[in-house]
RNA sequence: UGGGACGUCGCCAAGUGGUAAGGCACGGGGUUUUGAUCCCCGCAUCCGCAGGUUCGAAUCCUGCCGUCCCAGCCA
């Protein structure tokens, strides 16, 4: 340990990687390492993953690799290589020269491969796939040895070097492990090791190779190789643990790494399969990996969420054996309270209403001050242009409501943020009744004082017509419309229960004028709305997209709820 | 029904024989020019169920019940 105590709350895994340390069972330092299939874009469960191990890392003072457990050429390719790289570095953390590829030990792979023949441990095996499938038995069944199982040393190592060589054709032989046909562990009835892809050009190897080793084989000697001292992997894993000791166990293997699973996040109204996720995305359910309602880190970054507050989830989800459901208040705790405390506030009309200030000079402007953060005075201050004309909310306003409501209403009076009190004292209404405008009166003495002889419950927010910048508010709600859309129910498949009205665009926002400065990526709390993110792919320097990451609780609309 | 694992408050999660932490959510109150933040207070006589061992059990034993994972030449 580096001296303080670890800032992360202690977990089974963390008991295990100390107890380690404090019985001297760990020669050097403790080596953990994330290893990511580059076959897809990295989601909040990865996260759960990459906090664990790099944190583990950070406070034992130990390492954390990166390494792409690319043995799939078909299905992986650089993109995903370059976005988990990026994904994993903008989280917080770092591997320095330690970023590996599976693919950096196919010879040695591929070495220890002929060891485990030479000892007798492994065999080529001509079977077809649905032969090894029938061959292997059922669950309650025993399985049966293959016809190939008993080839000499000798002509394993012909065929064998033959099968990289490009002899033989994809399907026609594999190599497997010679283990126990009749194990009551299926993954221990003879796995298949390598297997033979010609035509596929490996993002990293090119074609160099025609046979590829599986996961089962390549993990655990990819873990030996760079001294991992914990191989820390999801719970489906458990079964392979046999496996994973048994290869390492019958190799001439430099360490043996020692694995233990913990179970994958769930989080409740969204998928977390890569399978699933790409599916939303190539079947145009979402416009990308990174659509800012997507569970990805790419989508959460874009929708706003910080990598502090990513961290700050994964850390009070805690670490287990259990199956778990997180619902998404917890996520979005997470984010409030980073955001609260470093978001600059502004104000943003979403649905605006124009209000006419009649008392007030049709030339005049004020500009009037107003503070950055309300409880982080280093924050500062920014100015608010102050005119006759301005918007507010419609929501802010209603021809009558109970006293309850304490924004405006006709005939009375409410505060306007940072600025004056106002009374509203005529309505105007289109033909068709709807309320097109706001007639009001200003308080000339109510700047920064309250009134005399009267209390004004409500502040609302506003922006001046004439100095607001137009804006693209997109407003986005849960992907599905069940906590736990995997759950198949009533014949129905996850993407029936995806949700229509996950994204609502509004496209006549006014912001305050000094938004039009912010940056794409940037974050801002719209005062009484929520927390807004500037988008990082559309929107001009003069048409603005932001993307609303989380609302500010609301204890209004439960009020509003049960009254009236 | 073979093997592996898991069942503590609505959700997450401590606890490993000495009499149920904490967080989220929720409910109540206070402060407030954000119905936000912040601050108080409340929230499992009970640990899947049933027996047993013990002065004493969520923790040990036995038997049930429930949930998840495994039959890719995917990871």
């Amino acid at each position: 340990m580096s001296g303080d105590q670890p800032v992360v709350p202690i977990n089974f895994i963390r008991k295990i990687v100390e107890d380690d340390l404090k019985a001297g069972r760990i020669e050097g330092r403790i080596a953990t390492r994330f290893p990511p299939e580059p076959n897809g874009y990295l989601h909040i469960g990865h996260a759960k993953s990459i906090c664990l191990n790099f944190g583990i890392a950070e406070d034992y003072d130990g390492t954390c690799n990166l390494r792409f457990d690319d043995t799939n050429p078909h299905k992986e390719n650089i993109e995903y290589v370059q976005a988990i790289t990026e994904d994993v570095r903008w989280l917080g953390y770092d591997w320095d020269d330690r970023l590996f590829y599976a693919s950096d030990y196919f010879e040695q792979l591929y070495a220890f491969a002929v060891e485990l023949i030479n000892r007798g441990k492994a065999y080529v095996c001509d079977l077809t796939a649905e032969e090894i499938r029938e061959y292997r038995g059922t669950l309650t069944m025993a399985g049966k040895d293959s016809p190939y199982r008993n080839r000499s040393i000798t002509q394993n190592l012909d065929l064998f070097g033959r099968m990289r060589n490009g002899e033989f054709p994809d399907g026609s032989r594999v190599l497997r492990a010679r283990i126990d046909m009749a194990s009551p562990n299926i993954n221990m009835r003879d796995p298949t090791l390598y297997r033979i892809r010609h035509g596929v050009i490996h993002h990293q190897t090119g074609e160099e190779w025609c046979i590829y080793p599986m996961y089962d084989y390549t993990h655990p000697i990819s873990d030996a190789i760079e001294g991992i001292t914990h191989s820390i992997c999801t719970l489906e894993f458990e079964d392979h643990r046999p496996l994973y000791d048994w290869v390492l166990d019958n190799i001439s293997a430099p360490c043996h790494p020692q694995q233990i699973e913990f179970s994958r996040l769930n989080l409740q109204y969204t998928v977390m399969s890569k399978r699933k996720l790409t599916e939303l995305v190539n079947e145009g359910y979402v416009e990308g990996w990174d659509d800012p309602r997507m569970p990805t880190i790419a989508g959460m970054r874009r929708r706003g969420y910080s990598a502090a507050s990513i961290r700050d989830f994964c850390e009070r989800i805690g670490v287990t054996k259990s199956e778990n459901s997180v619902e998404m208040g917890m996520l979005e705790y997470s984010v409030r309270e980073d955001l609260n405390g470093h978001a600059p506030r502004r104000m943003a009309v979403l649905h605006p209403l124009r209000v006419i200030i009649t008392n007030y000079p049709d030339d005049k402007v004020e500009y009037l001050e107003a503070v950055n953060h309300p409880q982080d005075e280093s924050m500062g201050v920014r100015t608010l242009p102050f005119t006759r004309e301005i918007y507010i909310d419609r929501d802010d306003f209603r021809e009558e409501a109970s006293s309850k409501f304490k924004r405006l209403v006709s005939g009375g009076e409410v505060r306007l943020r940072y600025a004056y009190v106002i009374r509203c004292d005529e309505v105007v209404k289109d033909a068709h009744g709807e309320v097109i405008e706001l007639h009001c009166s200003y308080a000339p003495a109510t700047l920064g004082v309250n009134p005399e002889g009267r209390k004004i419950k409500g502040v609302i927010h506003w922006v001046s017509s004439r100095f607001g910048v137009p804006a693209e508010i997109r407003l986005y709600d849960r992907l599905f419309n069940h906590p736990t859309p995997d759950a198949a129910r009533d014949g129905k498949n996850y993407k029936d229960q995806i949700n229509p009205d996950s994204l609502h665009t509004l496209t006549h926002c006014i912001l305050e004028p000094r938004l039009a400065e912010s940056k794409p990526g940037e974050s801002f709390q719209f005062e009484r709305e929520g927390y807004f993110c500037r988008d990082s792919k559309l929107g001009t320097e003069s048409y603005l997209v932001f993307n609303r990451t989380v609302t500010l609780r609301d204890s209004w609309t439960k009020i509003e709820g049960q009254h009236d």
